[in-house]
DNA sequence: AGACTGATATTCT
DNA sequence: GAATATCAGTCTA
């Protein structure tokens, strides 16, 4: 089992996005294999680097490599990992298959379904209880710690969810056929990741 | 099953 | 003031 090292990250958006896939992300020993994510790249307008630095997004100017974590309509944390690219571009973690730690998961959650524990990025960070005290946070060293994928996993592709802006980029990766998506692929690409 | 609603931080106009 | 990389609950069918 290997572990992910910053250089991982350092490259663009996309292409971390899709390797994403079938990591093993764990949070305090809590998370399982990544199944879904989606890529915010530079010179994308829905990219929160994409109007410039702010006081929120401030951790997507320096280097690749670390947790960028913001609330979102008020209500909800959304875990990232920033990337290469200039302007800095980011992977957004929208879903997970839960394997380590179900019981803390199931009691952050308020439920036994194991497909509700972690199906889209709220849920995601509600259940590995990653908050803004993650924010600005190292992927190579605890609480969180990231393990290249023992097999090939086929990929599944299509537009990204709940965007208003460059709604038709295809920049969300999903395992194909995983029953742990926030929602499912309308086609798949097959192309395994290596 | 699908449509609508509330919660309400942060940014943008 | 309006919009937003969301989710859970409730209503309609």
């Amino acid at each position: 089992m290997t572990q992910l090292g910053l250089d991982f990250f350092a490259r663009a958006a996309v292409t971390v996005a899709k390797a994403l896939i079938g990591v093993r992300l764990l949070v305090d020993g809590v998370g399982g294999p990544i199944v879904e994510t989606e890529a915010y790249d530079r010179e994308d307008p829905a990219s929160h680097s994409f109007n410039g630095e702010t006081k929120r997004n401030a951790i997507m100017f320096g280097p690749p490599g670390y947790a960028y974590v913001y609330r979102i309509y008020g209500v909800h944390w959304c875990l990232n990992f920033v990337c290469g690219g200039e302007p800095r571009g980011a992977v957004l973690i929208r879903a997970l298959e839960p394997t380590d730690g179900l019981l803390e998961m199931a009691e952050r959650r308020g439920t036994q379904d194991p497909r509700l524990l972690c199906s889209g990025p709220g849920k995601l960070c509600q259940a590995l209880a990653v908050t803004h005290a993650h924010n600005a946070d190292r992927l190579d060293a605890p609480p969180f710690a990231l393990f290249a994928p023992g097999h090939a996993w086929d990929l599944a592709t299509g537009p990204r969810i709940g965007l208003t802006k460059a709604v038709d980029t295809p920049w969300r990766f999903g395992a194909a056929g995983s029953r742990f998506l926030s929602r499912p692929f309308p086609r798949a690409i097959g192309a395994p990741v290596t």
